[in-house]
DNA sequence: CCATCATTTAGCGAGTACGCTAAATAACAG
DNA sequence: CTGTTATTTAGCGTACTCGCTAAATGATGG
């Protein structure tokens, strides 16, 4: 039997919403925004008490989510925020204060 | 050997996030907003196509959450929206733009 | 009471998430 | 080349999510 194929995610919500629902990807974004936006994979790795490979993986949420990116730097890798699907969801929440009629 | 009991979210951001990341979940606070803040689980459940236990479900999971509560009216159960966990939530994010340094 | 209506609870199955360790890759230093 | 440093990929196990159907609950109407 062929194996199924992952379930791509195509709504972005769910994406955005989804890569903020675990506390290690929240840490990954205020670390990454109070630290002034970029960081190597390592640095952000030596936040957490988990293996790297973990963080690799929460760190590929991120990207897919699109609420992070990256660049390679010799043989590091420098990860970036990227603001604008955290305001996209951040507007979404608006819309049920901002909506008397 | 004994079933491990089921985890338990204590974390408020990781339950409101986790609880937006689902469409319907999304569709529901929505639809609730729109129509005023109030509808019954019938009302809920005819806007989905699954089956009706599948949305009682997602209730649970919006109101363990604190993102809506309920209350008897009869036979029926009112669901209503309670706003101040998307707030939170907006307000979490909105750091992330107001912080200039 | 008894049936019916509105809704939840119980329990199952397939798929996904998240931790781990071991192995692979890629760039740099000697 | 060879070793070292930085990081990812591969693959595994356990627990959880989310759909389903069947059964239970609780209020109302006759």
């Amino acid at each position: 039997m062929a194996k199924t194929p992952p379930k791509v995610l195509t709504d972005t919500y769910e994406e955005v919403f989804t890569a903020l629902a675990h506390p290690a990807r929240r840490l990954i974004l205020m670390t990454l925004n109070f630290e002034g936006g970029e960081m190597t994979a390592g640095d952000i790795a030596a936040l957490f008490k988990h293996a790297w490979p973990t963080t690799t993986r929460h760190l590929q949420v991120l990207e897919a989510a699109g609420l992070i990116a990256h660049e390679r730097q010799g043989r590091a890798r420098l990860y970036r925020i990227d603001k604008k699907r955290l305001a996209l969801a951040r507007d979404w929440l608006g819309w049920f204060f901002k909506s008397p009629r």
